[in-house]
RNA sequence: GGUGGCGUGGCCGAGUGGUUAGGCAGCGGCCUGCAAAGCCGCGUACCCCGGUUCGAAUCCGGGCGCCACCUCCA
């Protein structure tokens, strides 16, 4: 049984099942209008790991994520550049789910699109305005925080401190400083929807209340984001369910950030980078290997020298995948029931997971299982060896690691240069021996002898 | 200004009142013709000052530094 950190109460609890043995996500997506940078790879990943984990427990998880593809960002992108608003969501959409695809996260498996909602939106807003909890100014409409009973149960700060740091610029016509827009009135070249309360086009807390309610029901088991969404986007979404008398997420869990040097990689300090460049320039498992070496919860540096750290972990991976022909079963999600895995680090891995999702720890485990399958080969224990390293790809395949054990295709030329330099160690003539070796790893191969034979790898 | 959090060895990064985190890098050894891969060992870390305790990096108080939220943000 899973244990997860629960914003709302602020502990750690049991992620409890609406319904037995299925799990309803819902991980608040995207905006689109630039590419996406290395703070959205880490929560699309941590959530990815949470999503594969429950998959691996044989639990059926549904998990749905938004699109945001109207906003205020969009609307100033696409009027810089001069084309329309759905053009500019459609590419950095389409530019979002090839990054996921190339960190290895599985695709949601509903994912609603803002401008799809909007009549949905408009009907809960005058639900809200019917009931005296919304209210009309010159500029759109706007919830009254003060009609909600719990407001602040996610900022986890007493309202009065919320308002008196409040540096929102007053706004005459709202009553108070956290009072937030449902709906935004129409301006001159924006895209616009009908209401009965006047033309314009939703706030942004609006739409997950309304996608996460539409597809996952009420009472949905988690919902899901980075930090930065807990207030005052998560804070809204559940104060309009509540407004409207519906039961909203039961369980709320929120990822850490990306740091530079100490600081949160953000736009405005322009300090990101791309997860587009990361995965051009890096292998892609190294930033989720990274992200794994880190609680979810706590930041992580995510600079050039963590993710060559990571690379060179993924080496000594790698070699002990080439090393017992064992192979990726990553990106594929895992049933932990379907493989045999050595029962004592299953049992420690689960014990590790299970807490809050301690990646780190479970990490520890699997790399303490890595060395212990080398050292029982060394001593020519060859069943204990190869149910380690098994284990070792089946658990690292939890949380959608592969390994590149594969085995490779060895052309002919290579194959022969290899024998030519097997042939030449028993004659014992090291100069020619070494430059085969030396010819060999130029021509792109890791050469290792094992057994007293040439092996290639890659 | 208000609120919350953090400060661990060269780097990243866990954790617990007393016992090895782990990874990367480094050093020594084994193995090897030499390497590579692998194995073994090592570094005696926990911001500062007090306090509680038989014992604190882990609890409490004070200080310093840093980060975040309160505003669009993953």
């Amino acid at each position: 049984m899973l244990n997860l950190h629960d914003t709302a109460t602020g502990t750690v609890r049991p992620l409890l099942q609406r319904q037995a043995g299925k799990v309803s996500i819902y991980a608040c997506g995207p905006t689109v209008y630039d590419l996406p940078h290395l703070g959205h790879g880490r929560y699309v990943l941590v959530w990815d790991v949470l999503r594969r984990y429950l998959v691996a427990q044989g639990l059926e998880v549904t998990f749905v994520s938004n699109i945001t593809d109207i906003d205020d960002n969009i609307i100033t992108r696409a009027a810089e550049e001069g084309r329309s608003e759905a053009e500019v969501a459609a590419e950095y959409e389409r530019r979002w789910f090839e990054a996921l695809e190339l960190l290895g996260v599985e695709r949601p498996d509903g994912v609603p699109h803002a401008t799809e909602y909007v009549e949905t939106m408009v009907a809960l807003i005058g639900r809200l305005i019917d009931d005296d909890v919304a209210y009309t100014t010159s500029d759109g409409v706007y919830l009254d925080t003060s009609k909600v009973a719990d407001y602040g149960l996610l900022a986890g700060q007493p309202l009065e401190s919320l308002r008196a740091g409040a540096r929102v610029d007053e706004h005459a016509e709202k009553r108070s400083a956290l009072d937030f827009a449902l709906w935004k009135a129409a301006k001159p070249g924006e895209p616009t929807w009908p209401a009965p309360f006047g033309e314009g086009r939703p706030g942004w807390h609006t739409e997950c209340v309304v996608m996460a309610l539409d597809l996952l029901g009420e009472g949905f088991d988690l919902h899901v984001g980075g930090q930065d969404l807990r207030f005052p986007h998560h804070e809204n979404e559940r104060a309009q369910a509540v407004a409207d008398g519906r039961v909203f997420a039961a369980h709320w869990g929120h990822s850490g950030w990306v740091m530079v040097g100490g600081e949160k990689m953000s736009k405005s300090l322009k300090n990101f980078t791309s997860l587009t460049d990361l995965l051009a320039q890096s292998d892609a498992r190294a930033y989720r290997l990274l992200c794994l070496q880190a609680h979810y919860r706590a930041p992580v540096e995510v600079t050039p020298p963590t993710i060559a750290q990571a690379e060179a972990t993924l080496r000594r991976l790698d070699n002990l995948a080439r090393r017992f022909e064992v192979g990726a079963i990553a990106p594929t999600p895992v049933v932990l029931a379907d493989h045999n895995v050595e029962p004592e680090l299953l049992a420690n891995f689960t014990a590790a997971m299970d807490d809050d999702l301690d990646t780190p720890r479970a990490f520890a485990l699997v790399m303490d299982a890595v060395s212990a399958a080398n050292s029982a080969a060394d001593r020519g224990d060859l069943d204990r060896a190869h149910l380690l390293a098994q284990s070792v790809v089946v658990l690292f395949g939890t949380l959608g690691l592969g390994l590149d054990g594969a085995t490779v295709e060895v052309d002919a030329t290579s194959a022969a240069l290899a024998a030519e330099r097997d042939a030449a160690r028993l004659e014992r003539d090291w100069a020619r021996a070494d430059a085969l070796r030396a010819e060999l790893e130029a021509r792109g191969w890791i050469v290792e002898d094992r057994d007293g034979v040439t092996t290639l790898g890659r």
